[in-house]
DNA sequence: GGGTAATCGAGACGGTACGTCTTGTCTTAGG
DNA sequence: CCTAAGACAAGACGTACCGTCTCGATTACCC
């Protein structure tokens, strides 16, 4: 069933905008679901075919107004300290995910992407990926400086900083915060254990006589 | 409008079983959101009524409906050693995660849970949290035998390691699995830094002279 | 699927009278349709099964309850005088359908026999064979008497005249009502024709040609 | 809170046309009670909605079906013989009152009404409202011909001899047909006194000695 | 006068229909 | 051609009753 596409160039900007700008508000505070196309054209005073001639759901409407709301910050400092560098991102990033309006919307939309496949792929690519990728990048050259020992995959380095942010902000035992940022990066730079053990025998030497359990 | 709850002792133990089996096949078939009372109600052979007579909601049902099929899986062995353990649980989870029954129907209640504080706390208290708990147990052992350093907090320790396994379960750039466990431990325990740097000096006072930036 | 029916020296006479009580006045509030089985259970502080052990459907408990409340109205005056006593009878009945209880709950009963067979025959049998059978009665001594033009057909003059009075109950363009009552038997006994035509001749002779339509 | 009423000009005629087909033919083989918006919308092709948005109750729905089906005959024929007139006419309703279409239809809706006075109303004015005002006409201008004698009520006339139809449609005893319009009209028109009663002596003088009954 | 069988109030059960809401498509009228 | 507006077919929502069923707890009859 092609569908000719709508031609760009006749697109009304002024209703593009209204649109992404209602979306955004109505998840903000009724959450994805509750938000609806029929809502959002309401209240963005414009018609249901509007929305369905520019957009193929009502995920990619939303990924859109995140992606408008979101800004530049795809920028990572780099002050020579990574640990430092880290923490102001990290902490930025946790800021952004207590915020009312971005983190509201974007956990929703995260919350979508679990039994939406586009949904979650556009939003590995137009959210994450960038960020993902700028971090890797300040982690590399931290690599290179020997901030970080060699041969240490950058990804899951990445993963595990951010995935603890993400389990608080998905899981919801408690919010993330500044001092989970400070204890993170003191824990995975130092490493957990105690400062004797930390003498670089490769991991699974460190001990020497499992004591056995009750 | 105080509404009588109906006597637990009448109810009919088939149809309540019918219930959460069909309400986990159906949600692990078709998602969270498309699975609807309608659904379940017919696909169990059961009206309607006896669906909203005994749970409160949709969510109440997947909810119980995940209890049932998780299993009693909160214990966590204890051979002594501490990343052995920690291996062997997370590899369990990281396929858990993986597994098209339980993983598939898990997200969606997670991904529901974004906006439905309800499920988020059910989630947080029958699901994660007893596995929490056994995890911070374990790892409290370990502390008391000097495999974890003192002073570490242990909580953030939990959210560090499994936070790294939700992440790529939710956010789906590649399932989590045991390679992902491997690279955790190795690098959580062992931290970040090169040899040199792994003295036990507190963080933060590894950099002599940071950069201030813009 | 033969049923044994319930032995009826067993029977709760307060249950019936509380059913039948509660189904009268609920048909009168709230009309047949509206009047269910779970309501007249409640309201009689019964269980649904006690009324569908007694009787096989809602029809058969209101016309029960009908039955209880018409009371014993079935006999017929004979003064002598067959126009006054018509009149008598005629205008209770007129009374009977405007009364607020008996009057709304028959009108009732007659509506849901328009689509309801055996209702419609225990209407017949209970409530206006038996008086049809009194009027019809009354009449054909009336007829003997000379009172009533031999060769008259009986069943259909107490269609004619009780057929007036039913019209206004049951189309509603307005009540029955003493008035009609009298103006009908004036013109059924009188006939309709001016006096000089009122000289037996039989009928269809009386109009010689005078045929000037528009 | 008042409802905006939607724009007839954008009413789709086919689906209207669908809907009151469908309603007829359900009410015809299942009866007024049976007969759901559910089934209507399903056999008419058409969503629920589209019966919501353009009628105000399934009542309402079933007397515009009526109003299609009875077709245009309102009209009264004027041979100039006014009982002549009346046979064909109530003939005719008698023939309406026994046909399998209208004539059941038409009684459930009467059914219906008992309980509804929004469709007592709708009968009384689309139905027999017309039909009624014209026989009043034509008996009007039998009374201007001294065909029926002056000062009788032809309110009351039309009600005497319609309602007896009307008495055999609704109550079922046995159905109306073309011998009760005659012997009907042969009572009213002769009146049921004997001969030598019917010499215009206005009614009640006619029982010399009425007998006083206890 | 104790055993037992049916009735009772209560209400859970598998269903159907209610009237409302939203979906995504289609149609209409105006700029 | 795009727009706002909204009718349309479809179908899920949560509620109300349907008629059947199963519970204990009184009855009330029989032996």
């Amino acid at each position: 069933v092609a569908r000719k596409p709508p031609d760009p160039a006749r697109r009304n900007e002024h209703a593009r905008a209204s649109i992404l700008a209602a979306a955004f508000d109505l998840c903000r505070d009724r959450g994805y679901e509750k938000t609806t196309i029929e809502a959002i054209a309401q209240r963005a005073g414009v018609g249901k075919q509007t929305i369905y001639r520019w957009w193929p759901s009502k995920g990619a409407v939303i990924l859109e107004a995140l992606n408008e709301a979101i800004g530049v910050a795809t920028d990572f400092a780099d002050s020579g300290d990574v640990t430092a560098d880290l923490r102001e991102q990290m902490t930025a990033v946790s800021r952004l995910f207590t915020s009312t309006d971005f983190g509201s919307v974007y956990s929703s939309a995260i919350g979508a992407a679990q039994d939406d496949a586009d949904m979650a792929e556009g939003i590995v690519q137009d959210i994450i990926g960038p960020r993902f990728a700028a971090a890797r990048k300040r982690l590399a050259r931290a690599q290179e400086q020997n901030q970080i020992r060699a041969g240490a995959d950058l990804d899951v380095i990445v993963e595990l900083l951010y995935g603890a942010l993400y389990y608080r902000y998905l899981i919801k035992t408690r919010p993330p915060d500044a001092e989970q940022v400070r204890i993170i990066l003191d824990l995975a730079f130092a490493g957990l254990r105690p400062a004797e053990y930390a003498d670089g025998r490769p991991y699974g030497s460190e001990v020497t006589a499992p004591k056995p359990t009750a």
